[in-house]
DNA sequence: AGCACGCCGACT
DNA sequence: GTCGGCGTGCTC
């Protein structure tokens, strides 16, 4: 018997199947899909068998495989196949594929060590008349030990005194026992049981309808429309069917509240999986599932690898968020993958969002999903009420960071004893240069997307198609010398927030405060304690979270998002704003937004006023269709990557050359354009952008590029199909 | 990737 | 004469 092996190095060259001969005494034992230890070359290696046969044709002398490397399949034939599948999506190595589905503790190449918790539990040993004997024999703790072993026959050893255990075990009357115990083991709560008004209730009997057929779905569900009691009892029903559940979510830290609540209900039938977990933490979810043991899993994005066995159904929540794509090799987004993974075990896929992301709803519009709408949130709550602040009036008041109407707003809120939210973007991108009296930015005229700053040519340039232009002295839109660059931090607005609202109690959340794990968590929880009236934090704060008494909302800066340089800006300042106007009013108070901009007839911002996605949908769309962005073109990005700056440029050329040859000519090939991160670490790295519609040569032509830098020492191509950013 | 093999320069 | 620099080629 002869097995096809994929070995672990990841380099171009080795990926492909190696053959090997299987000893006798392993003949019985291997199955594809295990990990194995073979010789390779000079050395010992370890690999997946891809496939195993009874005959082998060729003329290599082949080798023997050494021995297995775990006792059960890593990757069971479903994941197998899904592999290859990664490698042709994304263009990666097959062993990468496998390296990504698998949790680091499995990883090929780790040494195999026993990552499993055991608990150690003491029994009698001995006849009761024997240790009756020994008790009349003996006084204090040892007596008392065995006292209780006869009451309750089995106890962990942790209850006793270790040195008297010892001793005891020593003179045979007890025999301890070591048991497999779980890391995290939580139980069932005795929860009210909510029931599904009639907008949930539609939306679920649609899906119900679908069950072990293969149809997609896309629920538009305002926020607070209550999408997590229809996925409860969705999973219920699947449950109920004997068949097992997976649901992705962004970002499990930010989303704390959605485990409990499925912990709740479902108790210890849940695995979770997500990067906050420990390496061994998550070897035991892994080992868990595996097992078939539980009959769920909620994780973040690799959790779309879970080897569930049958599968009933794949929910993602927030399909819009961009943690569902991978941003360094394998480039996987999650949601293709949960796509094919529904296609392949017959099953519905439900994406869910507030904002569905343009790509979704384009789809759903298409028919390709099934769009199923829930237009009023849960209780009857109402929507908040949202206004815009021009900043531009407010800086000739002198007002440069809170204007007066979110002033106003936030000493009623807290006259009242409610909760304020500040929000402040992202910093916003330093390299993008803004007039500090007017708000004007530079946009390219070609790809409407914001110019960054290069300082050393005193250029603004587009990233995108290389556009170049020399900077002003004077704001081109209002005329003064007011063309800087833009940046306010936390820090900054939490001083200036403490020492205009002196009664206040005032929380702080960025990535400086929460670097320690569960840190983040702690503080939320303290907000919703209301051991605090006024939360300052970046979009950390804005998503899925739930503060009863918080009816004030305050987006500092709105233009931060919307100036970063990607054509995706509006998308994700849309997102990001409507998420966070749904943080004001969750309970049965109104609750209020103020967005302060620059640009207060921005049409984006109008659509977070008005919280109309519809509109915001019809008018992106427009853009996107006479500017030939995704969804009406799909993309590519081909990044050409050197230390030596002369290569990179020409092979970025060559690369641009091969493309124009072998690419259909309806696709459009834009750059080579510096990349916006043109140097870091004094590597260099070059744009090419492929937009296309339909091009049967694209993916030949991709694997050939690929193929042909592999061999290149200096230079080295990062090829990302659908990115997300440029 | 890792390692052996191989062919040139500067050292006890 | 030999040690060791790293260019080249191969891995079932």
């Amino acid at each position: 018997m002869y097995a096809y092996c994929v070995i672990e190095y990841p380099i171009k060259t080795l990926d492909k199947a190696f053959t090997y001969e299987i000893p006798i005494n392993l003949q019985e034992k291997i199955k594809v899909g295990m990990k194995v230890l073979v010789p390779f070359n000079t050395r010992l290696v370890h690999g997946i068998v891809l496939n195993i046969s009874n005959s082998y044709e060729g003329d290599y002398e082949l080798k023997k495989i050494v021995r297995l490397e775990d006792e059960f399949l890593v990757l069971n034939e479903e994941l197998l196949e899904l592999g290859k599948y990664l490698k042709e999506l994304t263009l990666c190595n097959l062993i990468t594929a496998y390296q990504t589905m698998l949790p680091s503790a499995l990883k090929i190449k780790v040494q195999n060590s026993n990552y499993n918790k055991y608990e150690y539990y003491v029994t009698l040993n001995k006849s009761i008349s024997d240790i009756m004997e020994y008790q009349a024999n003996h006084r204090g703790k040892k007596v008392d030990i065995l006292e209780r072993l006869i009451d309750e026959k089995k106890v962990n050893k942790k209850e006793f005194d270790s040195a008297a255990v010892r001793e005891l075990e020593k003179a045979n009357l007890i025999k301890i026992e070591a048991q497999k115990v779980y890391r995290i083991d939580r139980k069932k709560e005795n929860i009210e049981d909510k029931k599904l008004n009639q907008e949930q209730q539609e939306v679920f009997d649609k899906i119900k309808l679908s069950l072990g057929k293969n149809e997609d779905f896309l629920i538009y569900g305002v926020t607070g429309s209550g999408k997590t009691l229809v996925y409860i009892n969705l999973i219920r029903e699947v449950l109920k069917r004997g068949q097992r559940a997976l649901l992705l979510v962004p970002e499990i830290s930010l989303t704390e509240q959605i485990i409990n609540i499925f912990y709740a209900y479902f108790g210890g039938d849940v695995a979770i999986l997500h990067s906050g977990l420990s390496k061994t933490e998550k070897y035991d979810e892994y080992v868990k599932i595996l097992n078939d043991e539980v009959k769920m899993v909620i994780g973040t994005r690799s959790a779309i690898f879970a080897p569930l066995s049958n599968l009933g159904i794949i929910i993602i929540d927030e399909e819009h968020s961009d943690t569902y794509k991978q941003d360094v090799t394998p480039r996987y987004h999650a949601r293709d993958i949960a796509l094919w993974r529904a296609k392949k075990n017959n099953i519905p896929l439900v994406l869910g969002s507030a904002t569905p992301s343009l790509e979704s709803m384009a789809r759903a519009l298409k028919g390709v999903y099934k769009l199923l709408t829930i237009n009023n949130r849960a209780n009857n709550e109402k929507l908040p009420e949202c206004l815009i602040v021009d900043m531009t009036k407010e800086l000739q008041k002198r007002n440069f960071v809170i204007s007066e109407e979110l002033d106003r707003r936030i000493k009623e809120t807290l006259d009242k004893k409610e909760q304020v939210i500040l929000l402040l973007n992202r910093r916003g991108f330093s390299t993008v240069i803004t007039c500090s009296n007017c708000g004007f930015t530079y946009k390219c005229p070609y790809c409407e997307i914001s110019l960054t700053y290069h300082k050393t040519s005193n250029t603004l340039r587009c990233h995108y198609c290389g556009y170049t232009k020399i900077k002003d002295d004077v704001c081109p839109s209002c005329r003064e010398k007011g063309l800087n660059y833009l940046g306010m931090g936390t820090e900054k607005l939490e001083s200036l927030v403490e020492e205009k609202y002196k009664e206040a109690r005032i929380l702080r959340i960025d990535a400086d405060t929460t670097t320690r794990k569960g840190s983040h968590e702690k503080l939320i929880k303290a907000f919703r304690n209301k051991e605090y009236d006024i939360l300052i934090g970046t979009q950390m704060v804005s998503k899925g979270l739930d503060f009863p008494d918080c009816t004030l909302v305050g987006i500092v800066n709105a233009d931060t998002t919307l100036n970063i340089p990607d054509f995706r800006s509006s998308e994700r300042t849309f997102s990001l704003l409507c998420q966070a106007s749904g943080r004001a009013g969750r309970g049965n108070k109104k609750g209020f937004v103020v967005i302060q901009t620059f640009n207060p007839t921005n049409a984006t911002l109008e659509c977070v006023r008005k919280n109309d996605y519809k509109e915001f949908y019809r008018q992106e769309m427009r853009i996107r269709k006479v500017l030939k962005y995704p969804p009406y073109y799909y993309l590519v990005n081909i990044k050409v990557v050197s230390k030596i700056y002369e290569n990179a440029s020409s092979n970025a050329s060559k690369v641009v050359n091969y493309l124009k040859k072998h690419l259909a000519s309806s696709s459009i090939i834009l750059g080579p354009s510096t990349a916006f991160n043109f140097r870091i670490n004094n590597v260099y790295r070059f744009n090419i952008t492929i937009k296309y519609r339909f091009d049967d040569n694209l993916r030949n032509t991709l694997k050939e590029l690929d193929d042909i830098f592999s061999t290149n020492k200096d230079t080295f191509l990062e090829i990302d199909i659908n990115p997300l950013n440029l």
